[in-house]
DNA sequence: GAATTTTACTTGCGACTTGCAAGTTATCTC
DNA sequence: GAGATAACTTGCAAGTCGCAAGTAAAATTC
């Protein structure tokens, strides 16, 4: 892969920054799997329901991390795996994806648990507190 | 344009759901210029500093449309032009589109104004009334 | 009222990106 | 040592993007 000569960047504006590394379909759901699934490593992500394809998987994770949202980690007991999990920046997104997943929960027919979107919206502090739980294990424990 | 055969639903996450909207390097741009500054029309989002062409302007421009994110309204005393407003759905952004900013800021050099963002950080409910004031004002009177 | 300008597009085309299938390499299990 | 598994890479056709140029309808200028 070689990825990594970034396309120059468009504006300053925060939105546009963000959307140069987000900006696309798949980006978002290697972040969502390693937010709120146990999903780690490359086999994981290829399991998703929406099907990425290897080569544009292998090229995100690439970007991602050279963008500061994830970190691979060698697996120490079997060498053929990598795991991949969210930096302090990559875990940063979850109060954006929040809003996210209630806009979008709110405006469509989606998979999302109505009590669960109840808590996203209504105990957003307590929501979030938990997902940190959850990340800081995964960044040792896994 | 004919972009209106949407390609099938990958899956019924929310996030996944969100993208097939959003998910390019454009839509949240258009979306962006509606929700915060006063462009409302073609030639507007063409003067946007990342220089949008138009072609891919025009098949947004249907597409959030399609997506119930944006509404084309004709402007009475010019026949050529066309007004775009956000509908209540894109207006519903605002909450992610707020913390998407304060994220970037936080992790990027932005030209974000500091004390813009310390308003959507310590003040998101008044901030987020503000915003819908603006919202509002834009829908009749423009 | 004819010529020019403005607005919102569409078209053409080369370059880049995506999606699918197949192949590769290193490592682990039996 | 044989076969399976994890993480990629490669090839190729199809689709999307970005730029430049063109168009049509309506408004403005002279």
């Amino acid at each position: 892969m070689s990825p990594l000569p970034k396309p120059p960047q468009r504006s300053s504006c925060p939105i546009n920054m963000a959307l140069e590394i987000l900006g696309d379909r798949w980006s978002l759901l290697i972040v969502r799997d390693l937010m709120f699934t146990g999903r780690r490593q490359f086999g994981d992500f290829l399991n998703a329901e929406e099907k990425i394809s290897t080569n544009i998987l292998s090229n995100r994770l690439v970007t991602l991390a050279r963008d500061g949202i994830i970190e691979s980690l060698p697996d120490a007991s079997d060498r053929r795996r990598t795991h991949y999990v969210l930096t302090e920046k990559g875990f940063g997104l979850a109060p954006m994806v929040g809003k996210l997943i209630v806009w979008s929960a709110h405006h469509h027919d989606t998979a999302a648990p109505p009590a669960v979107v109840d808590i996203i919206t209504h105990h957003q502090t307590d929501w979030l507190a938990a997902m940190r739980e959850l990340w800081l294990k995964s960044r040792d424990g896994d």
